[in-house]
DNA sequence: TTTCTGATAAAAATCGAAAATCATCATACG
DNA sequence: CGTATGATGATTTTCGATTTTTATCAGAAA
Protein backbone atom coordinates (compact mmCIF):
# COMPACT_ATOMS: atom_id res chain seq x y z
CA UNK A 1 0.00 0.00 0.00
CA UNK A 2 2.99 2.34 0.54
CA UNK A 3 4.02 1.71 -3.20
CA UNK A 4 0.83 2.66 -4.27
CA UNK A 5 0.34 5.32 -2.28
CA UNK A 6 3.59 6.64 -3.93
CA UNK A 7 3.21 6.15 -6.85
CA UNK A 8 -0.56 7.48 -6.59
CA UNK A 9 1.19 10.81 -5.46
CA UNK A 10 3.14 10.74 -7.80
CA UNK A 11 0.46 10.42 -10.46
CA UNK A 12 -1.53 13.05 -8.86
CA UNK A 13 1.83 15.29 -8.98
CA UNK A 14 1.93 14.62 -12.76
CA UNK A 15 -1.52 15.11 -13.49
CA UNK A 16 -1.87 18.48 -12.25
CA UNK A 17 1.34 19.56 -14.16
CA UNK A 18 -0.52 18.81 -17.00
CA UNK A 19 -3.56 20.29 -16.26
CA UNK A 20 -1.84 23.04 -15.48
CA UNK A 21 0.56 23.78 -18.49
CA UNK A 22 -3.07 23.51 -20.37
CA UNK A 23 -3.89 26.40 -18.56
CA UNK A 24 -0.76 28.30 -18.61
CA UNK A 25 -1.20 27.69 -22.56
CA UNK A 26 -4.16 28.75 -22.69
CA UNK A 27 -4.90 31.55 -20.19
CA UNK A 28 -1.51 32.41 -19.68
CA UNK A 29 0.61 32.09 -16.60
CA UNK A 30 -0.07 35.16 -14.35
CA UNK A 31 -3.92 34.63 -15.00
CA UNK A 32 -4.34 31.07 -13.85
CA UNK A 33 -5.19 30.64 -9.96
CA UNK A 34 -4.94 26.93 -8.54
CA UNK A 35 -8.61 27.42 -7.95
CA UNK A 36 -9.03 27.22 -11.81
CA UNK A 37 -6.47 23.90 -11.65
CA UNK A 38 -8.38 22.44 -8.86
CA UNK A 39 -11.75 23.12 -10.56
CA UNK A 40 -10.25 21.37 -13.99
CA UNK A 41 -9.70 18.11 -11.82
CA UNK A 42 -12.79 18.30 -9.83
CA UNK A 43 -11.30 18.80 -6.45
CA UNK A 44 -11.21 21.27 -4.02
CA UNK A 45 -8.26 24.07 -4.10
CA UNK A 46 -6.94 23.20 -0.34
CA UNK A 47 -6.38 20.02 -1.89
CA UNK A 48 -3.67 20.54 -4.76
CA UNK A 49 -1.78 21.88 -1.90
CA UNK A 50 -1.79 17.82 -0.32
CA UNK A 51 0.57 17.36 -3.52
CA UNK A 52 2.69 21.00 -3.74
CA UNK A 53 3.43 22.88 -0.84
CA UNK A 54 2.98 26.19 -2.48
CA UNK A 55 2.30 27.64 -6.20
CA UNK A 56 5.68 28.55 -6.87
CA UNK A 57 6.41 24.80 -6.48
CA UNK A 58 3.69 24.11 -8.55
CA UNK A 59 5.39 26.76 -10.92
CA UNK A 60 8.98 25.61 -10.65
CA UNK A 61 7.81 21.73 -11.36
CA UNK A 62 6.34 22.30 -14.59
CA UNK A 63 9.25 24.24 -15.52
CA UNK A 64 11.46 21.81 -14.74
CA UNK A 65 9.42 19.50 -16.82
CA UNK A 66 9.58 21.97 -19.76
CA UNK A 67 13.21 21.90 -19.13
CA UNK A 68 13.64 18.68 -19.41
CA UNK A 69 12.61 18.86 -22.91
CA UNK A 70 15.28 20.95 -24.07
CA UNK A 71 17.37 19.38 -21.96
CA UNK A 72 16.31 15.87 -23.78
CA UNK A 73 17.01 18.30 -27.53
CA UNK A 74 20.59 18.98 -25.80
CA UNK A 75 21.26 15.49 -25.35
CA UNK A 76 20.52 14.23 -28.66
CA UNK A 77 22.22 16.47 -30.21
CA UNK A 78 25.83 15.54 -28.27
CA UNK A 79 25.08 11.87 -28.75
CA UNK A 80 25.25 12.64 -32.16
CA UNK A 81 27.91 10.28 -34.14
CA UNK A 82 30.11 13.35 -35.68
CA UNK A 83 33.00 15.64 -34.46
CA UNK A 84 33.05 17.62 -30.99
CA UNK A 85 33.19 20.71 -32.57
CA UNK A 86 30.55 19.56 -35.41
CA UNK A 87 28.15 19.08 -32.21
CA UNK A 88 29.49 21.90 -30.23
CA UNK A 89 28.73 23.66 -33.06
CA UNK A 90 24.98 22.41 -33.77
CA UNK A 91 24.46 22.43 -29.79
CA UNK A 92 24.36 26.32 -29.87
CA UNK A 93 22.57 27.03 -33.33
CA UNK A 94 20.27 24.58 -32.52
CA UNK A 95 19.32 25.29 -28.86
CA UNK A 96 19.19 29.07 -29.84
CA UNK A 97 16.48 27.76 -32.62
CA UNK A 98 14.85 26.16 -29.86
CA UNK A 99 14.62 28.81 -27.41
CA UNK A 100 13.66 30.94 -30.41
CA UNK A 101 10.96 29.09 -31.65
CA UNK A 102 9.19 28.24 -27.99
CA UNK A 103 9.43 31.69 -27.06
CA UNK A 104 7.26 33.04 -30.49
CA UNK A 105 5.00 30.00 -30.72
CA UNK A 106 4.33 29.02 -27.23
CA UNK A 107 4.75 32.87 -25.90
CA UNK A 108 1.72 32.33 -23.13
CA UNK A 109 3.78 29.70 -21.61
CA UNK A 110 7.65 31.34 -21.97
CA UNK A 111 6.32 34.21 -19.55
CA UNK A 112 6.84 31.74 -17.20
CA UNK A 113 10.41 30.92 -18.06
CA UNK A 114 11.35 34.19 -18.26
CA UNK A 115 10.13 35.17 -14.87
CA UNK A 116 12.23 31.76 -13.57
CA UNK A 117 15.29 33.43 -15.02
CA UNK A 118 14.66 36.59 -13.30
CA UNK A 119 14.02 35.03 -9.85
CA UNK A 120 16.44 32.43 -10.79
CA UNK A 121 14.54 29.30 -9.87
CA UNK A 122 15.83 26.04 -9.11
CA UNK A 123 14.33 24.26 -12.29
CA UNK A 124 16.54 27.36 -13.97
CA UNK A 125 19.46 26.11 -12.42
CA UNK A 126 19.19 23.02 -12.94
CA UNK A 127 19.17 23.44 -16.81
CA UNK A 128 21.54 26.06 -17.42
CA UNK A 129 23.78 23.51 -15.38
CA UNK A 130 22.97 20.64 -18.13
CA UNK A 131 23.71 22.82 -20.80
CA UNK A 132 26.84 24.11 -19.26
CA UNK A 133 27.87 20.32 -18.44
CA UNK A 134 27.18 19.07 -21.79
CA UNK A 135 29.43 21.67 -23.50
CA UNK A 136 32.04 20.54 -20.89
CA UNK A 137 31.34 17.07 -22.21
CA UNK A 138 32.16 17.88 -25.71
CA UNK A 139 35.05 19.44 -25.02
CA UNK A 140 36.62 16.70 -23.43
CA UNK A 141 35.37 14.69 -26.46
CA UNK A 142 37.30 17.42 -28.33
CA UNK A 143 40.58 17.44 -26.74
CA UNK A 144 40.49 13.72 -26.33
CA UNK A 145 40.13 13.47 -30.34
CA UNK A 146 42.46 16.41 -31.06
CA UNK A 147 39.38 18.32 -32.36
CA UNK A 148 40.49 21.18 -29.24
CA UNK A 149 43.57 22.38 -27.58
CA UNK A 150 43.98 21.07 -24.18
CA UNK A 151 41.96 23.69 -21.77
CA UNK A 152 39.86 23.19 -18.59
CA UNK A 153 36.27 21.70 -19.73
CA UNK A 154 34.56 22.94 -17.12
CA UNK A 155 35.57 26.19 -16.90
CA UNK A 156 35.82 26.86 -20.80
CA UNK A 157 32.12 25.35 -21.25
CA UNK A 158 31.09 27.90 -18.39
CA UNK A 159 32.60 30.83 -20.13
CA UNK A 160 31.06 29.80 -23.56
CA UNK A 161 27.80 29.70 -22.06
CA UNK A 162 27.98 33.07 -20.92
CA UNK A 163 29.32 34.51 -24.40
CA UNK A 164 25.91 32.53 -25.85
CA UNK A 165 24.07 34.48 -23.41
CA UNK A 166 22.92 36.73 -26.75
CA UNK A 167 21.20 34.09 -28.40
CA UNK A 168 20.04 32.12 -25.38
CA UNK A 169 18.70 34.31 -22.30
CA UNK A 170 14.81 34.88 -23.56
CA UNK A 171 15.01 38.42 -22.96
CA UNK A 172 17.99 38.80 -25.46
CA UNK A 173 16.04 37.04 -28.50
CA UNK A 174 13.09 38.82 -27.12
CA UNK A 175 15.06 42.35 -27.32
CA UNK A 176 16.52 41.35 -30.61
CA UNK A 177 13.80 39.71 -32.25
CA UNK A 178 12.04 43.16 -32.10
CA UNK A 179 14.81 45.08 -33.77
CA UNK A 180 15.00 42.36 -36.60
CA UNK A 181 18.08 41.09 -36.36
CA UNK A 182 19.46 37.79 -37.91
CA UNK A 183 19.84 35.95 -34.52
CA UNK A 184 20.46 32.89 -36.13
CA UNK A 185 23.39 34.69 -37.70
CA UNK A 186 24.84 35.59 -34.61
CA UNK A 187 24.52 32.31 -33.11
CA UNK A 188 26.72 30.64 -35.94
CA UNK A 189 28.71 33.37 -35.48
CA UNK A 190 29.17 33.11 -31.72
CA UNK A 191 29.57 29.30 -32.38
CA UNK A 192 32.45 29.79 -35.22
CA UNK A 193 33.86 32.15 -32.01
CA UNK A 194 34.16 29.58 -29.39
CA UNK A 195 35.33 26.82 -32.13
CA UNK A 196 38.26 29.33 -33.22
CA UNK A 197 39.06 30.15 -29.23
CA UNK A 198 39.98 25.69 -28.89
CA UNK A 199 41.69 25.52 -32.23
CA UNK A 200 44.57 23.74 -31.02
CA UNK B 1 24.03 87.39 -36.78
CA UNK B 2 23.24 83.81 -38.54
CA UNK B 3 25.88 82.39 -36.94
CA UNK B 4 25.09 84.00 -33.36
CA UNK B 5 21.73 82.38 -33.57
CA UNK B 6 22.85 79.38 -34.42
CA UNK B 7 25.34 79.09 -31.64
CA UNK B 8 22.68 80.46 -29.17
CA UNK B 9 20.23 77.87 -30.16
CA UNK B 10 22.93 75.15 -29.99
CA UNK B 11 24.09 76.69 -26.45
CA UNK B 12 20.64 76.53 -25.17
CA UNK B 13 20.03 72.92 -26.06
CA UNK B 14 23.42 72.24 -24.30
CA UNK B 15 21.55 74.08 -21.05
CA UNK B 16 18.40 72.52 -21.40
CA UNK B 17 20.18 69.01 -21.23
CA UNK B 18 22.24 70.21 -18.32
CA UNK B 19 19.13 71.08 -16.66
CA UNK B 20 17.35 67.73 -17.56
CA UNK B 21 20.36 65.73 -16.78
CA UNK B 22 19.92 67.18 -12.97
CA UNK B 23 16.62 66.36 -12.72
CA UNK B 24 16.78 62.71 -13.95
CA UNK B 25 19.59 62.08 -11.79
CA UNK B 26 17.22 63.90 -8.61
CA UNK B 27 13.90 63.14 -9.26
CA UNK B 28 14.61 60.13 -11.77
CA UNK B 29 13.60 60.00 -15.40
CA UNK B 30 10.16 58.91 -15.72
CA UNK B 31 9.08 61.45 -12.87
CA UNK B 32 10.31 64.84 -14.62
CA UNK B 33 7.94 66.75 -17.22
CA UNK B 34 9.37 69.12 -19.63
CA UNK B 35 7.40 71.45 -17.50
CA UNK B 36 9.40 71.01 -14.38
CA UNK B 37 12.72 71.54 -16.32
CA UNK B 38 10.92 74.61 -18.48
CA UNK B 39 10.54 75.83 -14.60
CA UNK B 40 14.13 75.35 -13.10
CA UNK B 41 15.52 77.59 -16.11
CA UNK B 42 12.89 80.46 -16.05
CA UNK B 43 11.19 80.12 -18.87
CA UNK B 44 7.55 78.21 -20.24
CA UNK B 45 7.14 74.79 -21.35
CA UNK B 46 6.30 75.78 -24.79
CA UNK B 47 9.25 77.52 -25.52
CA UNK B 48 11.54 74.47 -24.44
CA UNK B 49 9.76 72.65 -27.71
CA UNK B 50 11.65 75.22 -29.87
CA UNK B 51 14.95 73.74 -29.17
CA UNK B 52 13.23 70.39 -29.45
CA UNK B 53 10.51 68.48 -31.27
CA UNK B 54 9.55 66.14 -28.25
CA UNK B 55 10.43 65.03 -25.08
CA UNK B 56 11.90 62.01 -26.95
CA UNK B 57 14.41 64.49 -28.34
CA UNK B 58 15.40 65.44 -25.10
CA UNK B 59 16.02 62.09 -23.53
CA UNK B 60 17.72 60.89 -27.03
CA UNK B 61 20.03 63.67 -27.07
CA UNK B 62 20.73 63.81 -23.13
CA UNK B 63 21.22 60.03 -23.65
CA UNK B 64 23.97 60.32 -26.11
CA UNK B 65 25.76 62.97 -24.00
CA UNK B 66 26.03 60.54 -21.47
CA UNK B 67 26.94 57.84 -23.80
CA UNK B 68 29.28 60.23 -25.16
CA UNK B 69 31.41 60.26 -22.15
CA UNK B 70 31.26 56.05 -22.36
CA UNK B 71 32.92 56.79 -25.96
CA UNK B 72 35.60 58.74 -24.67
CA UNK B 73 36.58 56.20 -21.96
CA UNK B 74 36.87 53.75 -24.32
CA UNK B 75 38.79 56.03 -26.76
CA UNK B 76 41.14 56.63 -23.96
CA UNK B 77 41.66 52.50 -23.52
CA UNK B 78 42.21 52.42 -27.19
CA UNK B 79 45.00 55.04 -27.75
CA UNK B 80 47.10 53.80 -24.89
CA UNK B 81 50.87 52.25 -25.74
CA UNK B 82 49.71 49.02 -25.43
CA UNK B 83 49.51 45.84 -27.36
CA UNK B 84 46.15 45.26 -29.10
CA UNK B 85 45.57 42.14 -27.27
CA UNK B 86 46.04 43.74 -24.00
CA UNK B 87 44.11 46.92 -24.96
CA UNK B 88 41.00 44.71 -26.26
CA UNK B 89 41.15 42.85 -22.65
CA UNK B 90 41.47 46.13 -21.15
CA UNK B 91 38.33 47.58 -23.12
CA UNK B 92 35.90 44.39 -22.30
CA UNK B 93 36.54 44.44 -18.45
CA UNK B 94 36.73 48.45 -18.29
CA UNK B 95 34.01 49.07 -19.63
CA UNK B 96 31.99 46.06 -18.04
CA UNK B 97 33.19 47.80 -14.73
CA UNK B 98 31.96 50.99 -15.76
CA UNK B 99 28.60 50.00 -16.77
CA UNK B 100 28.18 48.13 -13.69
CA UNK B 101 29.61 50.92 -11.68
CA UNK B 102 27.06 53.59 -13.18
CA UNK B 103 24.21 51.22 -13.39
CA UNK B 104 24.57 50.78 -9.35
CA UNK B 105 25.50 54.50 -8.33
CA UNK B 106 23.66 56.46 -10.94
CA UNK B 107 20.82 54.13 -10.57
CA UNK B 108 18.31 57.37 -11.59
CA UNK B 109 20.06 58.10 -15.03
CA UNK B 110 20.12 54.76 -16.07
CA UNK B 111 16.61 53.82 -15.69
CA UNK B 112 16.63 55.77 -18.95
CA UNK B 113 19.64 53.83 -20.45
CA UNK B 114 17.66 50.80 -19.88
CA UNK B 115 14.27 51.94 -21.91
CA UNK B 116 16.90 53.68 -24.22
CA UNK B 117 18.18 50.15 -25.26
CA UNK B 118 14.40 48.29 -24.94
CA UNK B 119 13.38 50.90 -27.29
CA UNK B 120 16.27 51.10 -29.68
CA UNK B 121 16.93 55.17 -29.43
CA UNK B 122 19.32 56.25 -31.90
CA UNK B 123 21.79 57.36 -29.18
CA UNK B 124 22.23 53.64 -28.07
CA UNK B 125 22.80 52.71 -31.39
CA UNK B 126 25.31 54.64 -31.92
CA UNK B 127 27.04 53.78 -29.23
CA UNK B 128 27.26 50.12 -30.25
CA UNK B 129 28.64 51.28 -33.58
CA UNK B 130 31.01 53.32 -31.64
CA UNK B 131 32.28 50.42 -29.61
CA UNK B 132 32.09 47.78 -32.62
CA UNK B 133 33.63 50.60 -34.43
CA UNK B 134 36.99 50.83 -32.19
CA UNK B 135 37.19 46.99 -31.48
CA UNK B 136 37.30 46.49 -34.87
CA UNK B 137 40.46 48.75 -34.26
CA UNK B 138 42.24 46.33 -31.99
CA UNK B 139 41.28 43.66 -34.28
CA UNK B 140 43.22 45.64 -37.50
CA UNK B 141 46.15 47.13 -35.13
CA UNK B 142 46.75 43.21 -33.80
CA UNK B 143 46.81 41.61 -37.63
CA UNK B 144 48.94 44.54 -38.67
CA UNK B 145 50.87 43.38 -35.49
CA UNK B 146 51.22 40.10 -35.74
CA UNK B 147 49.73 39.58 -32.22
CA UNK B 148 46.16 37.84 -34.27
CA UNK B 149 45.85 35.97 -36.68
CA UNK B 150 44.01 37.32 -40.17
CA UNK B 151 40.31 37.48 -39.89
CA UNK B 152 37.80 40.40 -41.25
CA UNK B 153 37.89 42.85 -38.81
CA UNK B 154 34.24 44.47 -38.68
CA UNK B 155 32.63 40.99 -38.85
CA UNK B 156 34.87 39.40 -35.72
CA UNK B 157 34.30 42.87 -33.78
CA UNK B 158 30.12 42.46 -34.26
CA UNK B 159 30.94 38.71 -33.06
CA UNK B 160 33.06 39.81 -30.17
CA UNK B 161 30.68 42.49 -29.36
CA UNK B 162 27.99 40.20 -28.98
CA UNK B 163 29.37 37.52 -26.95
CA UNK B 164 29.89 40.43 -24.30
CA UNK B 165 26.43 40.83 -24.01
CA UNK B 166 26.38 39.00 -20.65
CA UNK B 167 28.69 41.38 -19.53
CA UNK B 168 27.71 44.66 -21.23
CA UNK B 169 24.29 44.68 -21.42
CA UNK B 170 22.30 46.63 -18.51
CA UNK B 171 19.33 44.14 -18.47
CA UNK B 172 22.01 41.46 -18.26
CA UNK B 173 24.02 43.08 -15.38
CA UNK B 174 21.28 43.99 -13.37
CA UNK B 175 20.20 40.38 -13.31
CA UNK B 176 23.53 38.86 -12.10
CA UNK B 177 24.11 41.22 -9.74
CA UNK B 178 21.19 40.20 -7.88
CA UNK B 179 22.39 36.28 -7.80
CA UNK B 180 25.70 37.58 -6.81
CA UNK B 181 27.40 36.24 -9.87
CA UNK B 182 31.20 37.39 -10.25
CA UNK B 183 30.81 39.31 -13.26
CA UNK B 184 34.29 40.97 -13.10
CA UNK B 185 35.50 37.87 -13.51
CA UNK B 186 32.79 36.71 -16.50
CA UNK B 187 34.30 39.52 -18.45
CA UNK B 188 37.50 38.81 -18.16
CA UNK B 189 37.26 35.09 -19.20
CA UNK B 190 35.52 35.81 -21.70
CA UNK B 191 38.16 38.47 -22.86
CA UNK B 192 40.48 35.48 -22.50
CA UNK B 193 37.70 33.90 -25.01
CA UNK B 194 37.95 35.99 -28.03
CA UNK B 195 41.71 36.59 -27.55
CA UNK B 196 42.38 32.75 -27.63
CA UNK B 197 40.14 32.76 -30.63
CA UNK B 198 42.25 35.26 -32.17
CA UNK B 199 45.61 33.48 -31.57
CA UNK B 200 47.86 33.32 -34.72
C1' DT C 1 11.12 90.04 -37.21
C1' DT C 2 12.40 87.16 -33.68
C1' DT C 3 11.58 85.31 -29.16
C1' DC C 4 8.76 83.95 -25.91
C1' DT C 5 4.23 83.22 -23.24
C1' DG C 6 -0.39 81.88 -21.87
C1' DA C 7 -4.25 79.22 -23.10
C1' DT C 8 -5.57 74.90 -24.28
C1' DA C 9 -6.71 70.19 -26.60
C1' DA C 10 -5.77 65.52 -26.23
C1' DA C 11 -3.68 61.78 -24.18
C1' DA C 12 -1.80 59.67 -20.23
C1' DA C 13 -0.72 59.08 -15.48
C1' DT C 14 -2.33 59.02 -10.76
C1' DC C 15 -5.23 58.03 -6.97
C1' DG C 16 -8.25 56.03 -3.55
C1' DA C 17 -11.47 53.18 -2.27
C1' DA C 18 -14.56 49.25 -3.25
C1' DA C 19 -14.68 44.78 -4.83
C1' DA C 20 -12.78 40.67 -6.21
C1' DT C 21 -9.36 37.22 -6.19
C1' DC C 22 -5.71 34.73 -4.34
C1' DA C 23 -2.82 31.38 -1.68
C1' DT C 24 -2.94 29.12 2.30
C1' DC C 25 -4.51 26.92 6.56
C1' DA C 26 -7.27 25.04 10.33
C1' DT C 27 -10.68 22.09 10.79
C1' DA C 28 -14.58 19.20 9.77
C1' DC C 29 -16.31 15.27 7.14
C1' DG C 30 -16.71 10.65 5.15
C1' DC D 1 -6.51 8.46 6.24
C1' DG D 2 -7.57 11.08 2.38
C1' DT D 3 -10.53 14.73 1.07
C1' DA D 4 -13.27 18.89 1.18
C1' DT D 5 -15.23 23.07 3.24
C1' DG D 6 -14.95 27.59 4.76
C1' DA D 7 -12.35 31.29 6.63
C1' DT D 8 -8.60 34.61 6.55
C1' DG D 9 -5.42 37.87 5.55
C1' DA D 10 -3.01 39.65 1.84
C1' DT D 11 -2.76 41.01 -2.56
C1' DT D 12 -4.74 42.49 -6.93
C1' DT D 13 -8.09 44.46 -9.81
C1' DT D 14 -11.35 47.78 -11.13
C1' DC D 15 -13.06 52.02 -12.17
C1' DG D 16 -14.15 56.60 -12.35
C1' DA D 17 -12.62 61.06 -11.11
C1' DT D 18 -8.92 64.13 -10.90
C1' DT D 19 -4.56 65.72 -12.09
C1' DT D 20 -0.43 65.73 -15.07
C1' DT D 21 1.83 65.87 -19.14
C1' DT D 22 2.81 66.48 -23.81
C1' DA D 23 2.44 69.26 -27.57
C1' DT D 24 0.37 73.11 -30.38
C1' DC D 25 -0.72 77.76 -31.64
C1' DA D 26 -2.27 82.39 -31.73
C1' DG D 27 -0.60 86.30 -30.28
C1' DA D 28 2.10 89.41 -26.82
C1' DA D 29 6.64 91.39 -25.90
C1' DA D 30 11.03 92.91 -27.22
Amino acid sequence: MNVRQKISAEDMRERILVVAEEHFRRIGYAKTAVADIAQAMGMSPANVYRFFPSKLAINDALCAKIMRETDALIMSIVERPAPASERLRALIVELHRHNKEKLTNEHRLFDMVEVAMEENWPAIEAHCECVVCQMARLVTEGIASGEFRPVDPADFAETAFNATAKVFHPTMIAQCARFGDDQEDHARRIADLILAALRP
